[in-house]
DNA sequence: ACAATATGCTAACACTGTTAGTTTTTCAAG
DNA sequence: CTTGAAAAACTAACAGTGTTAGCATATTGT
């Protein structure tokens, strides 16, 4: 068969594009390799087995993720950029809910390249409260509880579990992002006391 | 062979028991139905396929963590409740995370039923918000981000997305509930105004 | 006692990820 | 140029998955 001299970003590139158009559920290496005219054993050549390819998938969600958080950012300070950077997080989780879910999956598997990831997606995180007055430890729980925060309320919303009442689920999340603000203004109270 | 006529619910329990002890991701028909002594495809006898049956053992999830939920906010009120119920259901994502994930696995089948099982999850939570003077509406919105806050913590730590800083991941948890019922306590005062 | 129902079986289908071993193409070095 | 190594593809197979169809047998109700 005449070889078309696919590459290792190929494969990945289209395994992102096919898990984007068809669901992360849908995936499967065969209908990769099929979309790419090539058998599913001959993906070996390029990767070492299916978490391999889901983690560099992971690696270009995260990238792309913190790309949109600190455009998002750029310029705005404080209360402002906080919800800026909450605004971009939710609309990443809804415009591009499979690849979302990559990055939920990734750390089942323990990596230290996935270790050093995470902090592609604290760093934006860390940049929007830079300019509330925080101790260093402050900051690293409120990181956690920001992240908490955003990452519990989409992955919810996604599930279908904000049905329930009839109040509008936009109001939900501005009012989480401002009780966090809040907590912030709180906690640079009691770091300067 | 001889039959030792199971039913239903035996096949439930076994299920719930094997997901406990071998994990979500090592579930499997053959192996549950190796153990009940039994072939695969006796299972069909009894449910109508895989979702069904983790639908089933996701009824069981919700009853068992509403009853965590209830029991620990019997008695108390105002921060007290909230955070004993936080507490009730951190342990209960740690003690039974595999049982955990399943309610979360839960929504992605539409069902009617599970739609009111989700009202299993939101009842402890009115409860342990029901001294504060807060209206409906507001309410729907709090009971949403209280939600949010517990399972993305929870699925944050169980993830193994908290290992980065060397801060207690159980402060991060009681400053995100602390910070919860400051929000609960400003929005009494909104509600009053 | 007989019929109906419930419980179980075997065999098979269509998938899945993955490995071993083999062929063919490409490309670089002598 | 040719030769040899590396890269890219193949076929065949294995062990596993959920699921269905069709058949056998045991229990239960009439």
């Amino acid at each position: 068969m005449a070889r078309q001299g696919l590459t290792r970003p190929d494969i990945i590139a289209a395994a992102i594009k096919m898990i984007e158009s068809e669901g992360l559920h849908n995936f499967s290496l065969r209908e990769l390799a099929s979309r790419l005219h090539i058998k599913a054993a001959s993906l070996y050549n390029h990767i070492r087995n299916m978490d391999e390819l889901y983690t560099e998938v992971g690696y270009y969600a995260i990238s792309e993720l913190k790309k949109a958080q600190l455009g998002a950012i750029a310029g705005k300070r404080r209360g402002e950029a906080v919800e800026a950077l909450a605004d971009a997080y939710h609309r990443f989780g809804k415009e591009r809910p499979e690849i979302y879910k990559v990055i939920l999956s990734l750390p089942m598997v323990k990596n230290d390249a996935i270790h050093r990831a995470g902090f592609d997606i604290v760093e934006p995180i860390m940049a929007a409260m830079a300019d509330y007055h925080l101790t260093g430890e402050q900051m690293m729980h409120l990181q956690r509880i920001f992240r908490s925060i955003l990452h519990g309320f989409i992955s919810q919303e996604e599930a279908g579990c904000f049905r329930q009442y009839p109040v509008d689920v936009g109001d939900s999340y501005h009012m989480a992002v401002r009780g966090f603000i809040l907590l912030l203004e709180n906690s640079e109270k009691e770091a300067e006391a």
